[in-house]
DNA sequence: TTGTAGGCGTTATCAG
DNA sequence: CTGATAACGCCTACAA
C-alpha cells in the first residue's frame, strides 16, 4: 500500500495525503479528517526508505562497537540508541571487533546507507585506520566517539580521564598503607595505555618506585585468574593489584582466595569500569567508575546536535571516581 | 556522487555502471575495467536507500530485545546480527522493554522501514499484543522468536525446554540428598512460568511435597539477596534454592554466605542461563544452560531462510543441560 | 486549498 | 553489448 492508494480512496491527490501525514498546514479541515480516517483504518505509515531517498536522510545513526556482548559497551550502545530514538533516529549497530579491516568495512557499509551520523564506542576507534576511513567515507557527516578522539573538523570526542583516575587508585592504596602495587594490563588500546600511564605515574611520583606491569594476554576472567596466580608465586611482597578491567579483577579475586590469602588485609584489589561484575563477586570489588554512561549519553547528545547543525565542544572529558567496596 | 557522475566520466550510461557494480554479465571487458577504475578511484558505492526502494527490500532485519544491557539477551542479539550480516543483512536493534505498548510501537517503526524480517529475543514477545501487531504490520514477512512461539503462518519459534530443564535440576538436588527445595521466581514471562512449572512438577512427582515459591519482585542481585535472607529467616529446613535467573542466584550466594552457612553443604543453590555471572561468583554457581546461543543462532538461520523463501520447521526446541560448579 | 510535475538514486525491461 | 525509459514511493515547488 502507498499514499496513492489512500489518495484514491479519499478522492484526493497524493500530495494531500503526504501533507496530512506530515502534519503540514494548508489542508482543509474536512479533507484532512477524511484522509486521516483512512490512514487510521489501514494503519498506514509512509515507507521510510522512500522518505529517506527524497529527504536525503534515512534518519538513521550508525553505532560502531567492538562487541555488544561486553556489558561495558552494551551499556553505551543502549544509551546512545535510546537517546537517538528520542530524536527520531534509528540505530544501526555493528559489532566490529578490534581489527582495523572490519572497522573500515563497517564504516563503508554505513556510508553506503548514507546514515546521518556515527557514534563509536570505545577508544579502539581512536586510530589511523578509522581516521582515514572516516575522512574517506564521511568527509562531512558528524562522528562522535565515546572515550576517544579524532582530530577532524566534524569529529567529536568525549573522553574519560583514565590516567588521573588510575593515579587516584594508586593514591588510595597508598593511603590504605599498601607498600607494593602491581598492575595487570588488558588488551592494547589507547584507553588501556592511559590507564597504564596513570599507574606508572603514581608509582614514580607517589612511591618513588619502578612500576611492575604484568600482561594478562586478554581481558577475561581466566586471564585475570592465571596472571594473578603467577604474580602471587613469582613476585615477592605484592600487597595490591590494579587491573585494567573488572573481569580481570574478578579472576584475580578468586586466585587470591584460592591461595589462602585474605582480601584486603594481605592483598587489596582494584578494577576499572565499575561494571556489574564488581558487586557480584565475593568480596565485592572496588572499582574505578569511568562513567561510561555519562560518556555515552553526552556522546549521543553531541551527535544529535551536530546532525542538526548545532555546534558544540569538539572535545570534552568526564571525570571518573572510585567506588570503594570490599577489596580495599 | 551518484552512478551518473561515474557514468559521465566513463562516457557510458548509468545502466552500464549499475551493471558493473552488480557484477552482471554482458558488459564488454574494456568497458567494465574503465568503469571499475573510476569506482575504485572515487571509492564509490551505490546508495543503499535507493537500492532498497527499487528492489523493494532494504536488506535489513529488525531485532527486538527487551534490554540489550542484559548479557543474556545481548549474546542473542550479537549472534543474530552476525549471522544476518553473513547474508548481507544489516540489523536494526531496538530495546523495547517489557511493556506491550512499546513492543507494538517498535514493530510499527520496523514496518515503516519495510524490513525484510524480524527476530525477537525472549519469551516476553510471546503475547497477544505482539501477535496482533505482527498480523497487522507484518501480515506476510517472516518473524522468528528465540525462546517463544506465535501461531501464525509466517512465524517461527525456537524454544528452550525450560520445564524439563528445571525438573532435572530438582532431580539433581534430590540425588545430592537435599530434602527441601525452594524456588525463587523472577519477572512474569512465559519462560519463567515454564521454569516454575518444571519446579512444581519436580516437587510433586519427585518429592511428593507441595512446592514453596518465593516472589523476588525483580530479577537483580539485590532482589536475590533480599529474598534469600527472608527465606533463611522465615522458612525452616530449606537446604536448596533454585533461582529463575543467575543474577538472583548471585545475590542468593552472598546472602547465604552472610548468614554464615556453608555452600553447598548447608544450602545448595542453582541458577538458570549459565551466564557470565555464574563463574564470577565465589563459590561458582551451578546453572541450567538454556542454550540461548544455539537458540539465537538457529533463530537467525530460520529467519534468513524464510526471507529467501526456503521453508523450515515452524517450531523447534533446543535442549538444556546443567553445568555443575561449586554450589551443588 | 488542491493538484500536477519533477526529482531523489537505483534497477529492470526493452530496443537497438 | 549498450542506452533510453519507466518504475520504486515519497516530497515539494509551482500552478491553478
Amino acid at each position: 500500500m502507498t499514499i496513492y492508494d489512500i489518495a484514491k480512496e479519499a478522492e484526493v491527490s497524493g500530495s494531500t495525503v503526504s501533507r496530512v501525514m506530515n502534519g503540514k498546514a494548508g489542508v482543509n479541515r474536512e479533507t484532512r479528517e477524511k484522509v486521516q480516517a483512512l490512514l487510521d483504518k489501514y494503519h498506514f505509515f509512509a515507507n521510510e526508505t522512500a522518505r529517506g531517498l527524497v529527504n536525503q536522510s534515512p534518519r538513521m545513526m550508525g553505532i560502531l562497537i567492538a562487541d555488544i556482548r561486553n556489558t561495558h559497551y552494551s551499556d553505551g550502545a543502549y544509551l546512545i540508541a535510546q537517546e537517538c530514538a528520542r530524536y527520531g533516529y534509528c540505530s544501526l549497530i555493528f559489532n566490529t571487533g578490534d581489527d582495523d579491516a572490519s572497522k573500515v568495512e563497517y564504516l563503508r557499509i554505513l556510508s553506503a546507507r548514507r546514515v546521518d551520523g556515527i557514534a563509536m564506542i570505545g577508544s579502539t576507534y581512536q586510530c589511523d585506520a578509522v581516521r582515514d576511513a572516516v575522512s574517506l567515507y564521511f568527509p562531512d557527516k558528524p562522528v562522535a566517539i565515546a572515550n576517544g578522539y579524532l582530530d577532524m573538523p566534524h569529529a567529536y570526542g568525549v573522553l574519560a580521564d583514565e590516567e588521573s583516575g588510575i593515579f587516584s587508585c594508586v593514591k588510595l592504596l597508598q593511603e590504605k598503607g599498601k607498600r607494593r602495587i602491581v598492575y595487570v594490563t588488558g588488551t592494547d588500546t589507547p584507553s588501556n595505555r592511559n590507564k597504564l600511564a596513570g599507574y606508572e605515574k603514581g608509582m614514580r611520583l607517589l612511591y618513588g618506585m619502578e612500576p611492575e606491569v604484568w600482561q594478562a594476554g586478554g581481558a577475561g576472567y581466566q586471564e585475570g585468574y592465571g596472571t594473578t596466580r603467577r604474580i602471587l608465586t613469582e613476585s615477592k611482597g605484592v600487597d595490591a593489584v590494579i587491573y585494567a578491567v573488572d573481569l580481570l579483577a574478578a579472576g584475580g579475586i578468586r586466585a587470591v582466595l584460592d591461595s589462602g590469602l585474605r582480601i584486603p588485609t594481605d592483598i587489596a584489589l582494584v578494577g576499572v569500569d565499575n561494571s556489574r561484575y564488581a558487586y557480584v563477586t565475593t568480596p565485592k570489588l572496588t572499582s574505578l567508575d569511568t562513567k561510561l554512561s555519562d560518556l555515552s549519553l553526552t556522546c549521543a547528545r553531541v551527535l544529535v546536535n551536530a546532525v542538526s547543525h548545532e555546534d558544540g565542544a569538539k572535545r570534552m572529558v568526564v571525570f571518573s571516581s572510585i567506588v570503594e567496596r570490599e577489596t580495599t
